[in-house]
DNA sequence: AACGTGGCATGCCACGTTGCAATAGCTGCC
DNA sequence: GGCAGCTATTGCAACGTGGCATGCCACGTT
């Protein structure tokens, strides 16, 4: 067991207030008392008590990321940056897997294990819009990605219509037609994949071209596998087509390589945009064309929006941070 | 703020202790107080108190994973994987980031911040045997990778020697003579780049192929980036090559994309293998030949550590668990 | 009737910290 | 000389929980 303010004191010779004032850098302390308690604090290798200041001052320095998996690169890399964030102001991260289940959502929206967080960051999955609003008042919490929870609950996203518009309107600038979006989820409540059907709809419609249903490809998940099996439905269906816009770089992924060993080449044959920009995706052969979030600025601005709870006005009105994007133009379109 | 047992204590009628009774599970209290308690836990949905049980009982329920950084793929599943390994033992997973630095390894090592875990699993990097050698008592501690501390501190990890062996074996099985090593980095203490470059020669002289000191190529850090960086300084540089042995699949597939640009096919001019076996060289193209670790296993083998030293005897003699590895034979080689 | 036993419930304390209020010592000023 | 005003230090209480010891009661045994 490690050195308490107690034993600090009494090596130093003086009361525990005394120390633990040294300790917080309370300025009045005679310089030579905190000598002699800074000599004592070293000497015993104090260190503060997590625990004690957890439990009296009710913060923890713990913030929870509860994300559907960390393997997949977009929040690996994402949660990369959050801990970087999370480290400027002390905080240290604290990372939930849901896997994309909806009860497991639930619960963390109940409230993390006991209180042990000061703040959750959340990207929802399966959560509908009303257990999103029906939640008991438990820690600050901010959703990632786009939610109908306006005005009732933080959220941090790109604008994922105007991001699905530029990348179709991209491939439509390349002189393609037949333009499949893979990535839909109709069996989810969350609006993501909604809003980026709408900006491609949009995008063909600006452009007068028709939009058919059978170029749109509904998938389970966003993994690679997904994105396989996505293409070979779509190649095996057999409807022409000269570009696909994938909903997440994973799915561009596996859509590619399923193309590819169909043999389609990229981007003559048809053209590849994802959306995430994650390193595989720059990498990757032909590098892929993709829309590139702010990462940094959603890490920055979730972790902000957290503080600013703690440290402000926990019931300040709900933001709705609109995080920016530009099309990073590579080999694949 | 929640509940506390005082709270529900005064609804129920009862002692704080017949409440305590009740919530840890406690046989010897009467069938009609415990339901008169627990309708009052449900009435004010109390929860017991992290800090509080932290405080009084030392446990935390928290394990720190320090990793060079966690969006790199490799981190990223294993980190998945200690996720789902953490919640079978009720423990919660927290992500802290080295960046490769000595100095903050050090400091985890002397002790993630006021020990607010219950264990500490490492992968070092710029940490050098000494290093790890000299440290004070704290929370147990795994390592992940091969250390020159053996018999001092946990460590669990492949056989680096063996694995690297075997991937180099395969290249030469298939006719390759000429076989290129990315991936030594004599800059770093860090023992696991020697070992697999051990592995590479001693495939090598079991072949009777000379060793070349120009095909050993070494690199800063394990990203695609290096390995796009180190196949180009190879490639200009000259020697005749036919294969690649890439300590990381992320070296392998910066490689790959700098090889296929340069003009070369894969696996017709050059052949490919890399280490880990992430997802990204599953759906590379080529898909990527590899050394694939148990990765699982070494999620279960280091929690499980951390569980033996935490209720069995703290003073154990330090294990050294090898995890199995075997090659996974794709397109690249 | 006294005693022992076992089931059930309770009170006290300590874990290490910090907010609050109070105290002790000192200086300077009228 | 006394008092205000300041600096430096201290004691007490409380955060919510669980270990320990003990109290209380009913019932069965001697």
């Amino acid at each position: 067991m490690s050195a308490s303010l107690r034993q600090v004191a009494e090596r130093a010779g003086v009361s525990i207030r005394t120390v633990s004032n040294v300790v917080s850098g309370f300025a009045l302390v005679a310089p030579e008392t905190r000598a002699r308690v800074q000599a004592a604090i070293d000497e015993l290798q104090y260190r503060p008590n997590a625990a004690a200041r957890h439990l009296r001052g009710g913060r923890s320095g713990l913030v929870a990321l509860a994300i559907p998996e960390i393997a997949s690169p977009y929040f690996g890399e994402l949660a990369g940056l959050l801990v970087d964030e999370a480290q400027k102001r002390s905080w240290m991260l604290l990372v939930q897997q849901t896997g994309g289940d909806a009860d497991h959502e639930r619960r963390l929206l109940d409230g993390v294990r006991g209180q042990v967080v000061d703040g959750l960051v959340l990207s929802p999955w399966a959560l509908s819009p009303q257990d999103l609003r029906r939640r008991p008042d438990a820690v600050p919490l901010v959703l990632l990605g786009e939610q109908d929870a306006d005005g009732l609950l933080d959220h941090v996203a790109v604008d994922s219509v105007a991001a699905a518009r530029d990348a179709t309107a991209h491939l439509i600038a390349q002189g393609r037609t037949r333009i499949a979006a893979i990535g839909p989820q109709p069996h989810l409540e969350n609006g993501t994949a909604a809003r980026r059907v709408e900006g491609y709809r949009a995008a063909l419609a600006e452009a007068g071209l028709p939009a058919d249903p059978r170029l749109e490809i509904p998938v389970e998940r966003l993994h690679r596998e997904d994105g396989a099996d996505a293409m070979r439905r779509l190649l095996e269906a057999g409807p022409e087509i000269d570009a696909v816009f994938c909903f997440s770089d994973q799915l561009a992924l596996g859509a590619m390589q399923t193309a590819l060993r169909h043999g389609r080449t990229i981007p003559g044959d048809l053209a590849v945009v994802g959306f995430d920009d994650i390193e595989d995706g720059r990498y990757a052969t032909p590098a892929l064309t993709t829309i590139s979030p702010d990462k940094a600025a959603i890490a920055r601005e979730a972790v902000g929006c957290l503080a600013d709870r703690l440290d402000g006005d926990p019931a300040a009105p709900a933001r709705r941070i609109v995080i920016p994007h530009h099309l990073i133009v590579r080999d694949s379109a």
